[in-house]
DNA sequence: CATTAATGCTAAAACGTTTAAGCAATAACT
DNA sequence: AGTTATTGCTTAAACGTTTTAGCATTAATG
């Protein structure tokens, strides 16, 4: 029933020649190891014939190279990381590595452990969404494998780096809401002090102060990833208090967790209130009216950490490393 | 700069010992094979010290277990799936397996590719989501590693899977619309006889029938995959113009795509016309009126199939296969 | 005391590749 | 004809583990 798989030896039985003559045909070295044609392409048929599919965990010992790469989101789950998997998939799938994934769940220790695993299984380079309080051990650990950080980056962490225009995309979602004649902005951001919250924090910030609102730093509100359910309805509800009558939201959990808010309170989007969102979940696209939003380039984000990280494991060229941030795009809709 | 990987060699030398002492030592064998306490606790605390982290590539090559298992789904984007591959990253890595994942976009030729690459990198067993038309793929090649559908399953392929129960679900959800005094739904569904799809339409029919509504096969719409949006909105069109006043769709994709249709045909969700549909995304929970769905249970079903596999993997048991149907539960909103 | 048993370790083969080095045989030169 | 190249293949080591079999040494037994 179960049959053996075929392996060189096989192979190398049935035409009665040596194994490694197989390995050089069929690893295409055929022409720079002066195996005839003819051979070469009776090794390659009977291969074909017999169903010969290369053992990569014995290539790979031998080699050095597993062909894999890892990937540390901080949820699979949520579509925004599912998107990104999704194009890693397809850019890594190009130049014939696999993918091998691990959601943190923005928990530094979790992180860890699944960069441990894929270490120990020999991936050749890692793709990370580093996470809150992962600074030290990237810093301590002498990481062994090409990584490049997509998302955010780590401060003082001297790795290549991938994201989009944060800065930029907070400034113009905040500008809207001031060309709106809004007054008063509420920012709500994630508690952290990672590269890419930070940054939306400043354009949020820039914004105001050009459009000469006031920034008491008190309309600000940080809530942490896993308290969202906690946390945030009651600071939504503080904020209207203090008289908020528009809302920056740095990520998509905030902006759609809110909308649900929202409607529980009763407050009428695009009326009452404005909002802004970083993220383009399908859900601001459907719901009335639709919500504005800074739209990340996932996918140009992703092509560009494989490449990077491809390069990096092709050259092992540490020399210089590449900080890219790309632009992202404004979606203009009925919330503000 | 770039530390060398330390192995069991190393340590070996660094106690004067043999290699496999180390390597008993280490997989937790120091008692079967009796190696004394003080000399396997030394082992261990070097091995610490020294970051030891064993190489999974020679470990998997001599055992002939890689501890990897292959995930095939149609896309990792889709929060669907992306929620599978969560819930089921999470019951891998309790049994310290990790997870590499494909997307096949429904495509058969690539679903196909995908498990090819899996088994020639060794996985240990895969979970798939199959696909229209890889029927024959399942059939003619004696697939060689333990397997595991989910979802959906194959006609005529003798393997396990784990799926909900499409028929009840769909039968429930029209039910409903029945219930609520509609006289002519429409059925939007892929082009595909797969189980999950054909249950559902099953389901849709058998309520038809016990309400007493005329079952004419011209509003059941089989819509593409890959053609949603040049076909959707003809289609839903179409039903409209046929007096269709309530709508049945059989995933969240469909459902999404033709609530964008709708809102922008001016019908009134809840009043001029009433929809359910499978799957619970985001979008139906937020959107007003909420939309009335079955959500399946993907974390149950998700758990199942990872511990069918593993249970396969580990006593090769391919005695018995197992079916399993998951009950899915009724999300009732304003949409119906 | 002689035998058997238990203890604590080592040696070496094996997993399936890749690849450097080498060896005949033939071909191409002086 | 004698040397050197070229061609076409083979050999065998290596990658880092696991694991079986075995070897001393010490302890327990009759």
């Amino acid at each position: 029933m179960k049959k053996k798989r075929v392996k060189l030896v096989d192979i190398a039985a049935e035409l009665k020649v040596s194994v490694g003559l197989v390995s050089l045909v069929l690893s295409g070295k055929s022409k720079e190891n002066r195996i005839s044609d003819a051979l070469a392409k009776k090794v390659m048929e009977t291969a074909n014939a017999m169903g010969y599919s290369a053992n990569q965990l014995a290539r790979g010992l031998r080699t050095g190279k597993s062909g894999i790469i890892g990937l540390v989101v901080a949820d699979i789950a949520n579509p925004y990381f599912g998107k990104m998997a999704r194009f890693i998939e397809n850019e890594a799938s190009k130049v014939g590595y696999q993918v091998m994934f691990g959601s943190s769940d923005e928990n530094p220790d979790k992180l860890q452990k699944i960069i441990e695993v894929f270490i120990s299984r020999q991936v050749d380079g890692v793709i990370v969404v580093p996470v809150k309080g992962s600074q030290t051990f990237f810093q301590n650990s002498p990481i062994q494998v090409p990584l490049v950080f997509i998302d955010r980056y780590c401060d003082g962490i001297e790795e290549d780096y991938v994201c989009s225009d944060n800065f930029e995309g907070a400034f113009q979602l905040c500008n809207l809401l001031i060309n709106k004649g809004r007054k008063q902005i509420a920012s709500f951001v994630y508690n952290t002090d990672l590269s890419n919250n930070r940054d939306r924090i400043k354009g949020y910030r820039a914004a105001i102060a050009e459009g000469g609102l006031s920034a008491d730093n008190d309309v600000i509100y940080e809530v942490g990833y896993k308290h969202l359910e906690t946390r945030l309805e009651p600071a939504l509800k503080d904020a209207l208090k203090k008289g908020c009558d528009a809302f920056f939201f740095a990520n998509n959990s905030l902006g759609v967790e809110s909308l649900k808010i929202f409607d529980k309170l009763g407050c009428k989007m695009g009326k009452d209130i404005s909002m802004v969102s970083f993220d383009n979940p399908e859900v601001y696209h459907v719901v009335k009216p639709g919500i504005t939003c800074f739209e990340q380039p996932i996918e140009a984000m992703s092509q560009t950490a494989v490449k990077i990280l491809i390069d990096k494991i092709i050259n092992s060229s540490n020399s210089t490393i590449s900080k890219r941030m790309i632009a992202g795009n404004l979606v203009l809709r009925e919330s503000c």
